[in-house]
DNA sequence: CGCATTCGACAATGG
DNA sequence: GTCGAATGCG
């Protein structure tokens, strides 16, 4: 007992009072408001290991669920270095992993077949576009992607094709087609990864006996990011929980960021309603950032209505001022944090501890292109992942088909890869074959049909069965197996024919083929299906080789969670951060908001902010308004690096106009060039973009905020510099 | 049928 | 600037 004491001392040593008083809170239920960069994981993985080596709880009794592998992953690490338990006998893992594996032990009683696969997002879309060109439905009127995001919408909501109604025709449509798309998927033996959730839901609601078991096994419930979670997975944590459990969830309302995707931030006022929670533990103290950084995030985020209320705070002291630096272009903004990182580097700061920030991915080419010029290290987060990949996705399709022939995606994507002969024409004709008799389209190939492909299919049809046969029996490992289907299935030779990208492609085979061979399956005897289950759910990282130190370059929203020496925020303007599809409303703009709050609390020590006066955007330039992000920020925090930026003291000079003669060439007229803010009576705000005439008749076309592009005649439009 | 080229839409994220 | 669908030619 005596050891057990003192371990229980050690896990408690450092805490804060109120981590403290999170970690040990009793058994019962609890929302811990944790800021960011306030200890929030090792709340989390403290109160497990608190509650396990107190004996409060066992390994089996604990769930613990978090929105990424890769924080599943470290809370395990973690746990398992803190406390001496089987980790495998808790359940921890994503809200979709989980599901998972609830269904492969429930299969039956969800009305699936033991090896059904897991559609991601890319075969979920393809399986969308095929039921709509079987159903002859017009794509146009019903853009694929508004389909999937109907489908998904609605699974996330817990509601099925059959409990929707509605009076106009276009939504009748949708559903028609939801509750079609549902038919194909269980026709196939596939799910998609609302679908797991759903599933899982449903087979705990219908099955008394077996929501009595878990609820009786999972006294523990733990959740991280909760403000992140959707409405279904409130209901199945809820369902979980029953009558006697408790569900402990940290999270953060200001960092809600996944709201497009159908996050309830509501589930966190729900839960205090729902589990009788009288008052939110809140963690304020902030371990990460300096003092300044810390205002200035406070600042902004009083703009949003509706939260929690929480004010982050540190004893680290002020810290640095903000930078600011408005640049001419996108090109020069990129060149600038090039230069910055450089003289950062000769004052010895880390490349790696700092990370480039951005709202789209489609900004990080003009830095990238900058970065190589420059000769500096960098990594990209995002884009496409190992499991996404082209040739690995086709090697995958054929081992989908030797689990489960029925899988009609993985057919369709490798019928005719490498060609074999087997051309759109012959594919019509199976699909219409599967159609009439109500089979898959493996069960119409099998039937041959005539033609002059027929040979050519049932060629096709033999190796996949030699394929299966082979791996079934011939007792091979299961990187044997997926190196016989790379060879045999004639992938191989056929990027190793392909000169131009082959050689790269080649390769990620290769990796998929080691993939396998450290595979560790829980059943071995099920290991094929593992490993496809794992290749869906875990797409693979996102590109992030260790190795040299080298600058991080990402989104924000991948950049939750993550803290850098020093941030530059980049492309700090009206349409790009916050975004033009979020600015419309005032819950898109909040958001915009909680992500631009994700940005400035990533930095430790140091934060830049950034802005172009033009910028190129699908293809074309655009002079966008500086973000009204960097206008909530206390202006006293802020250092202008930027000649031209000093924002506030150049209103000044301009409201004074200027008495030089407007030239055209100079990029001014009538005393105003490209890329400033001016003020309408009645339009607003806006930003001139282009300009004709000279002297005394000058005409602008400005981009205003709320009206658009509109051409004005100076002589008579009453404008002021704003 | 297979391959190459063109055209046009699109551009937030992750399981 | 990229990707996927559509088109056209050998």
């Amino acid at each position: 007992m005596e050891s057990n004491v003192a371990a229980q001392g050690s896990l408690l040593a450092g805490l804060n009072t109120e981590q403290l008083s999170a970690v040990t809170w009793p058994n019962k239920s609890a929302l811990v408001l944790a800021g960011a960069g306030s200890g929030k994981t090792r709340v989390l993985t403290t109160r497990i290991a608190w509650l396990l080596s107190t004996g409060q709880a066992n390994p089996a009794g604990i769930l613990g669920v978090t929105f990424t592998n890769k924080a599943a992953r470290e809370m395990q690490t973690r746990l398992a270095a803190m406390v001496p338990v089987n980790v495998r006998a808790m359940w921890i893992g994503t809200f979709h992993g989980l599901c998972n594996r609830f269904l492969r032990l429930h299969h039956r009683d969800a009305g699936l077949p033991n090896t059904f696969q897991i559609l991601d997002s890319a075969d979920q879309m393809s399986a969308i576009k095929r039921l709509m060109k079987s159903l002859d439905v017009s794509d146009e009127r019903f853009p694929p992607k508004a389909v999937q995001g109907f489908i998904s919408g609605n699974k996330e909501n817990g509601q099925r094709a059959d409990v929707l109604s509605a009076g106009d025709p276009y939504t009748r449509k949708l559903i028609e087609l939801y509750a079609a798309y549902d038919a194909q998927c269980r026709r196939e033996g596939v799910v998609d990864f609302a679908e797991l959730l759903l599933r899982s839901y449903e087979v705990l609601v219908a099955n008394q006996a077996l929501r009595a078991h878990y609820q009786a096994r999972f006294s523990h419930i733990l959740v991280d990011e909760f403000q992140d979670t959707n409405r279904l997975q409130y209901a199945w944590l809820k369902l979980l929980a029953g009558d006697m459990g408790s569900v402990f969830a940290v999270g953060d309302d200001d960092q809600s960021i996944y709201a497009f995707r159908g996050a309830e931030v509501g589930n966190m006022r729900s839960l205090l309603n729902d589990f009788a929670i009288a008052e939110p533990i809140r963690l304020e103290q902030n371990y990460r950032s300096a003092g300044n950084i810390l205002t200035a995030a406070n600042a902004l985020i009083e703009n949003n209505d509706g939260r929690l209320g929480k004010n982050l705070w540190t004893d680290a002291g002020e810290g640095e001022p903000i930078r600011l630096y408005e640049a001419y272009s996108d090109g020069e903004e990129a060149s600038f944090i090039v230069d910055e990182v450089k003289a950062l580097q000769r004052d010895g700061w880390n490349l790696a501890g700092m990370a480039v920030l951005y709202r789209s991915n489609a900004q990080s080419r003009v830095l990238e292109h900058a970065l190589v010029n420059a000769n500096l290290p960098y990594r990209i987060y995002g884009g496409l992942r190992f499991f996404e990949r082209q040739e690995v996705k086709h090697a995958l399709a054929y081992l989908r088909l030797v689990a489960n022939p029925d899988d009609d995606n993985a057919v369709l994507r490798v019928i005719n890869v490498p060609a074999r002969g087997i051309g759109a024409r012959t594919v019509e004709n199976l699909l219409a074959v599967s159609r009439e008799q109500g089979v898959s389209l493996w069960q119409a190939a099998c039937a041959g049909g005539a033609g002059r492909s027929a040979g050519k299919v049932s060629d096709f049809v033999a190796l996949i069965e030699s394929l299966r046969a082979r791996s079934e029996n011939a007792e091979l490992t299961l990187a044997e197996a997926v190196s016989l289907v790379v060879d045999a299935s004639g992938l191989r030779a056929m990027y190793e024919a392909d000169r131009k990208e082959g050689e790269e492609r080649l390769a990620n085979l290769d990796e998929l083929i080691n993939a396998a061979a450290s595979f560790m399956p829980d059943d071995p005897q099920a290991a094929l299906v593992e490993f496809l289950t794992a290749a869906a759910l875990e797409a693979g990282e996102h590109q992030a080789e260790a190795g040299e130190d080298a600058l991080q370059l990402m989104t924000v929203h991948a950049a939750k969670g993550l803290e850098f020496s020093a941030v530059f925020v980049s492309g700090l303007e009206e349409g790009l951060f916050p975004h033009e599809n979020s600015m419309a409303d005032r819950k898109g703009l909040e958001e915009e908001r909680r992500l631009m709050y994700v940005a400035i609390t990533r930095a430790r020590q140091r934060l830049y902010l950034s802005c172009a006066q033009s910028r190129m955007l699908h293809g074309r330039s655009s002079y966008p308004l500086r973000s009204r992000f960097v206008e909530e920020l206390p202006e006293d925090l802020l250092k202008s690096l930027s000649v031209k930026a000093a924002p506030r003291a150049e209103r000044a000079a301009w409201a004074a106009p200027a008495a030089s003669k407007p030239q055209r060439s100079a990029g001014s007229a009538g005393g105003y060039r490209i890329g400033q803010s001016v003020e309408h009576a009645k339009f607003g705000v806006g930003v001139v973009i282009d300009a004709e005439g000279a002297d005394d008749d000058v005409r602008l076309q400005i981009n205003f905020a709320e009206h658009g592009i509109k051409w004005l005649d100076l002589r008579y439009a009453k404008l002021t510099p704003a």
